[in-house]
DNA sequence: GCGGCCAGCGCC
DNA sequence: AAAGGGCGCTGGCCGC
């Protein structure tokens, strides 16, 4: 069999496509979209990939009743329309993405595909926004009309929150359907903006949204641009486009809404997957948790905030001359400085190098416009004679010592009077590879040298200015990336976290909140490093008169993989007690002298801490995966000592072996996996490729076989594919069980707390970790709710633990 | 100046 | 032959 693969980018292969596939002779026998927005058409002998632009649109006629609401009349219909459906899209226009500094200038809403009512509140118009009075007035009647309804939204938290904030109009309960969710239920990847969206189904949805959205966002940027606006990505001023170029971008928005969610809402029937959306867990998450914690923020501890800051600084700045000073006592280091300078300028008698000499010879050359020495040859001529004057007419060369402390100069001007930038990994790359000679330790995925902290760490008793790089680079990482950035977005002592529900194919949030630094001990890093890492978490402080109570998932993960493997030795840790990775290292390296029991003489975890932290690389990153090759490397041993630990895992542990080969056939079989929560992985591709090549994909020498028919590259793209899927295969149904768990647990505190009327909510989630803010005077009461919805909502075959503390603060609950 | 990409590092 | 999963943020770099 030869297998050939074409990838269509050009015209010219896209002709080349079409009469292959009118070919008689080829058979078309699936035709299927990738997620990745390219359709795969296999033939028994040939694959072809084509991006999606260059399928056939369907083009059919829509009618489009897209209206204005400006007068009495309008309004009365607008009041009537929405009188009409107890469904309707909704959409807001502001003037910009933050809902509690921005404005709101107008809604839109549509009942029904192919209609759709613009209600404007304010418009751009000479040059500012001017409030259109009588619809103004009517804002809330209107809004309080829409909390009845049954709203369909995309990214609906951000337009409840402006309307929540704006109004003090509640519409987060309305909420029936957020559309981005629907998407991202039945297709968890890909993009997720609207227009995006609906161009990957506009063959199913009725019209060419490709073209249409391509034409409308001209119109509409080179409206706001003619009115003086911003349309970059990072300030797209949208609100200061004219009215008659607005309304029917609104419209359009919420009717496209209408449209898309129509055609996921059948996908969503036909995976069976209602139940999953509407009831157990994706819409009641938005809007009982997702909303509200986005809505209410976190308060800062602005005192401490402020006084890290001020002695952070100058931690780094310390660190900075040290590191420099060390540096600079290095000539290979002064050698790479002076090479860099004579690089980083050209000796023309223009430009940068010759206004450096008019002024190193002091030249008396008249002022350009720009504020230039004019080094016209009219003007150099009038000079009296001299080194620079020649070189100006381009008759001598400078010499070099001249030549350098020109170069110096405008060298030290581009960079802020600095010879060197520590925070470049270009420029200490260079010095410690090219001209110190050190043999990088690992590449980049990309193939560069890594200068990363293994390799920082492995030069630190070789020269002195690398002891403090450590501490720098740890420092400036929680400098840049938490203190800046609280201190640069707190708004009112307040930070407001963001959560997309949509943000991971597990299902788990994607948030800004998740990466906060651990508190770390003693002993693990450097005092200084210590002392402002492990202060990140108490920058997140209660109100007066309430407190946290925090309550964090034991072990999440590996009960939910205990759990989900179906192997009764790996239940049976956690239903002993015992620890998890003090047994999982016993029982793969025979350590049978050891106790994994805690409270034991002989705990392994005490008396041989390094076979437990092995334990803890390798006991979910083999099940994920991992082969011996990437398990020697993080382990720092053989490949095949590695081997050893990959099969000695296995055999310990029959039904795990099971379970992965389980897993991996269903991918294979039906394309999917599923979560026990119901929450569905898509993986076509395995499925796909299983079909075609088998199994044996896996193994080098078929794919060595496959070198005779298909190019090496083509080869390594679908044996990632494939193996990425397997892989996806298993980690899926761990991570995303393990994300329900904590989701549900928060649905379900939210509710008793709102069914016993207390004044208590959940105010952040960090992976395994609920953070609720309640009333001082309620916190014992809230406790027992907390952690018994925790350990419960959710039930497994073993027993989940979630001790719940109280705290002022986000650390010290621990 | 913007925007995309890379590398690096923080979390589970 | 290639060699565990899922994220977000920052700074540097580079092309436009």
């Amino acid at each position: 069999m030869s297998t050939k693969l074409i990838t269509i980018r050009t015209s010219s292969d896209y002709k080349d496509f079409v009469s292959f596939i009118n070919d008689p002779e080829v058979k078309v026998l699936n035709e299927e979209k990738d997620l990745r927005g390219m359709l795969y058409i296999f033939n028994t002998d040939d694959t072809i990939y084509v991006p999606d632009r260059f399928l056939e649109k369907k083009k059919s006629k829509v009618s489009k009743e897209y209206k204005t609401i400006l007068t009495d009349v309008d309004r009365q219909y607008l009041n009537e329309y929405i009188d009409c459906y107890d469904i309707l899209a909704f959409d807001t226009e502001t003037t910009g993405l933050n809902t509690r500094q921005d404005e709101i200038i107008g809604f839109s809403v549509s009942g029904k595909e192919g209609t759709g009512l613009y209600f404007p509140i304010k418009t751009w118009k000479n040059g500012k926004l001017v409030t259109i009075e009588s619809n103004n007035s009517q804002m809330e009647y209107f809004l309080n009309k829409l909390i009845d309804k049954k709203l369909i939204t995309w990214n609906g938290s951000f337009d409840v929150r402006f309307v929540k904030n704006q109004y003090g109009i509640d519409l987060i309960g309305s909420i029936y359907i957020d559309g981005q969710l629907l998407k991202h239920t039945l297709e968890e990847e890909g993009v997720f903006s609207l227009k995006e969206v609906a161009v990957s189904v506009q063959s199913y949805i009725g019209f060419d949204v490709e073209d249409e959205a391509n034409k409308e966002q001209i119109i509409l940027k080179e409206n706001v641009a003619k009115n003086g606006g911003s349309t970059t990505k990072t300030n797209y001023e949208m609100y200061k486009a004219d009215l008659e170029v607005m309304a029917p971008y609104a419209c359009s928005d919420a009717d496209l809404t209408l449209r898309v969610v129509n055609y996921y809402l059948r996908k969503l029937k036909e995976e069976s997957l209602e139940e999953f959306f509407f009831v157990d867990e994706v819409m009641p998450l938005y809007r009982e948790v997702t909303i509200p914690m986005e809505l209410r923020g976190v308060k800062l501890d602005m005192d401490l905030l402020k006084s890290s800051k001020k002695e952070i600084v100058k931690d780094i700045s310390s660190l900075e001359k040290k590191i420099k000073k060390s540096l600079f006592n290095l000539d290979e280091v002064y050698n790479w400085y002076c090479a860099r300078v004579e690089k980083h300028t050209k000796e023309t008698p223009r430009g940068k190098y010759g206004q450096g000499v008019v002024e190193h010879y002091k030249l008396d050359l008249p002022m350009t416009k720009a504020g230039k020495y004019s080094t016209s040859k009219a003007a150099v001529q009038k000079l009296p004679n001299g080194e620079g004057k020649s070189f100006l007419l381009g008759n001598v060369q400078l010499d070099p010592g001249t030549s350098f402390s020109i170069k110096e100069k405008i060298y030290l001007k581009d960079n802020d009077n600095e010879k060197i930038n520590i925070t470049s990994k270009t420029q200490l790359k260079e010095i410690v590879f090219d001209y110190l000679k050190e043999k990088p330790l690992s590449k980049t995925p990309k193939g560069s040298p890594q200068f990363n902290d293994d390799m920082v760490d492995s030069l630190e008793g070789k020269y002195e200015f690398i002891k403090h790089l450590h501490n720098y680079n740890k420092l400036s990482k929680i400098e840049s990336s938490y203190i800046n950035r609280f201190l640069e977005r707190q708004e009112d002592g307040y930070y407001y976290f963001s959560y997309k529900q949509h943000g991971t194919i597990s299902g788990r949030y994607g948030s800004d909140a998740q990466q906060l630094p651990r508190p770390l001990e003693e002993g693990q890093e450097d005092k200084v490093v210590l002392k402002y890492n492990n202060r990140i978490r108490a920058f997140f402080i209660s109100e007066k008169n309430r407190i946290f109570i925090d309550s964090d998932f034991e072990s999440l993960e590996p009960n939910v993989f205990a759990h989900v493997s179906g192997d009764e030795g790996l239940r049976n840790i956690f239903r002993k007690g015992h620890d998890f990775y003090s047994t999982i290292a016993i029982d793969t390296e025979g350590l049978y002298e050891y106790s994994a029991d805690k409270k034991a003489d002989n705990y392994l975890g005490l008396l041989n801490k390094q076979k437990r932290q092995d334990a803890k690389d390798y006991s979910l990153g083999i099940p994920y995966g991992m082969t011996g090759y990437a398990l020697g490397k993080t382990l720092d041993i053989s490949t095949e000592e590695a081997d050893e630990l990959v099969s000695g895992y296995l055999d310990s542990y029959p039904s795990l072996d099971r379970w992965m080969k389980d897993s991996k056939r269903k991918a294979q079989k039906e394309g999917l996996v599923s979560s026990e929560a119901g929450r569905v992985r898509h993986l076509p591709m395995v499925k796909k490729l299983y079909n075609i090549y088998g199994d044996k994909l896996l193994d080098f020498k078929y794919r060595r076989y496959l070198l005779k028919s298909m190019e090496q590259f083509e080869i390594l793209k679908i044996y990632r594919d494939y193996k990425n899927g397997v892989n996806n295969s298993r980690n899926f149904q761990i991570q995303s069980l393990a994300a329900s768990i904590v989701n549900r647990a928060a649905i379900a505190i939210n509710r008793v707390f709102k069914e016993k009327g207390l004044d208590a909510w959940c105010c952040a989630q960090v992976h395994d970790q609920l953070i609720f803010n309640v009333p001082l005077s309620l916190v014992d009461e809230c406790k027992v709710i907390v952690e018994d919805l925790m350990q419960n909502t959710t039930k497994l075959s073993l027993e989940l633990r979630a001790p719940a503390v109280q705290s002022i603060n986000w650390r010290d609950g621990h």
